[in-house]
DNA sequence: ACAATACTTGACCATACAGTCAATAAATTT
DNA sequence: AAATTTATTGACTGTATGGTCAAGTATTGT
């Protein structure tokens, strides 16, 4: 029996099988959160029985977790690409529309997120305070010599990571709510990504007086 | 037996308990999500029997209708206000100062619809397309006839709500992603209102040209 | 004080669900 | 093709949990 992590290197079979086990309890989770997920609905999601679900897996917690490892590698990626060097308002809406990108092309990732983070983020905590902190705490750095250089406004670089957060990430966990509210034939996001960059502009650019 | 919704006028006592209950299963809905919750777990934060509380409720999820009819009323009470006769930046900072107030004193709240839009709005649906929709938009052509005066810059009025609900609930629901990422000492709604106040005052400030 | 009504809960039931196991089938190795 | 290892699942177990019930206690009205 090799039954999920052993020290064997993993079989064909293994490798496809986790990966297609993966990807139906992404959707699921990502649908109904942790505790309103069952390992029958993955099952049933990826096309085999439950048993066998908890052959690669050692439980329905392993699957959360392994997801959410996979997740934060993905999720951080822009961020790291901020460039000092760059023009820094160029540098800053370049990230705010990938990220955007990123809630239109991989809204489950964001809403597992989401769920995890609401949830007071059990898996994720120590991720959060360690490799978060540190990377958004440099990046922060950079945002400071941008402004005190006077290439972009004062503005706390902080704040101005979670407001993108919050701005983009809003269109795929609030999907709900945001095609609710906007009148009909309106795409969300295709009518989102100007606004967001106009607004950006104007956050940044340097006031005329310095 | 009185139980929950007879048309009789409710005594002191099942005013009281009422109350106590909402309030105990807000606390615990908003940490564990609905499906996370269990009626045990409100009946011992509210001090009392399970077969107490569904002697007020007929079930878990009739409290939890409970919650969100509630909220509802609170929640969009400030979008109301918004003025199309006064001053419009003054108007939207005070929305804006007015919803971070929320997130700081009423998470909880927050919270809750966090979980059920992302949930995907299983009980609020309609009123999200009704109500929601149609307050909404009165309000956009309200800011719409800014624009049209030059008042403001010109932006999409549904995303400047999207982004006004997302910066400011963000620091609600994602309350521990933002101490975690947050320098240690650093109150996250005292430095986050000033800069909501300058995000939104540089967004809406008119073009010089126009 | 007495009755009637409202309130409270321990014990219970039925179901759903995470996880196990033994027995079978499919691959893979020899 | 036999042996071995890997993969698969039906049937099962134990526990958690939503909800009921009958039997008691407090409160209120007269």
């Amino acid at each position: 029996m090799a039954r999920s992590q052993t020290t064997k290197k993993p079989t064909r079979i293994q490798r496809e099988k986790t990966r297609s086990i993966l990807e139906a309890a992404l959707d699921v989770f990502s649908d109904f959160g942790f505790r309103g997920t069952t390992i029958d609905m993955i099952a049933k999601r990826a096309g085999v029985s439950k048993p066998n679900i908890l052959y690669y897996f050692d439980s329905k917690e392993a699957i959360h977790k392994a997801l959410l490892a996979e997740l934060l590698e993905t999720w951080l990626a822009p961020l790291q690409e901020i460039d000092e060097s760059g023009d820094p308002i160029e540098e800053i809406c370049k990230y705010v529309a990938q990220k955007l990108k990123m809630a239109q092309n991989y809204p489950r990732e964001s809403k597992l997120f989401a769920y995890e983070v609401l949830q007071g983020a059990p898996h994720i905590l120590p991720e959060l305070e360690g490799d978060l902190k540190t990377l958004v705490a440099t990046k922060a750095e950079a945002i400071a010599h941008w402004v005190a250089a006077g290439k972009i406004a004062k503005i706390d670089p902080h704040h101005l990571f979670f407001s993108i957060w919050a701005t983009t990430q809003h269109y795929a966990d609030f999907d709900i709510q945001v095609r609710a509210v906007l009148p009909d034939g309106k795409d969300p996001f295709a009518t989102a990504g100007p606004f967001l960059d106009r607004m950006y502009r104007a956050l940044l650019s340097p006031d005329p007086d310095s």
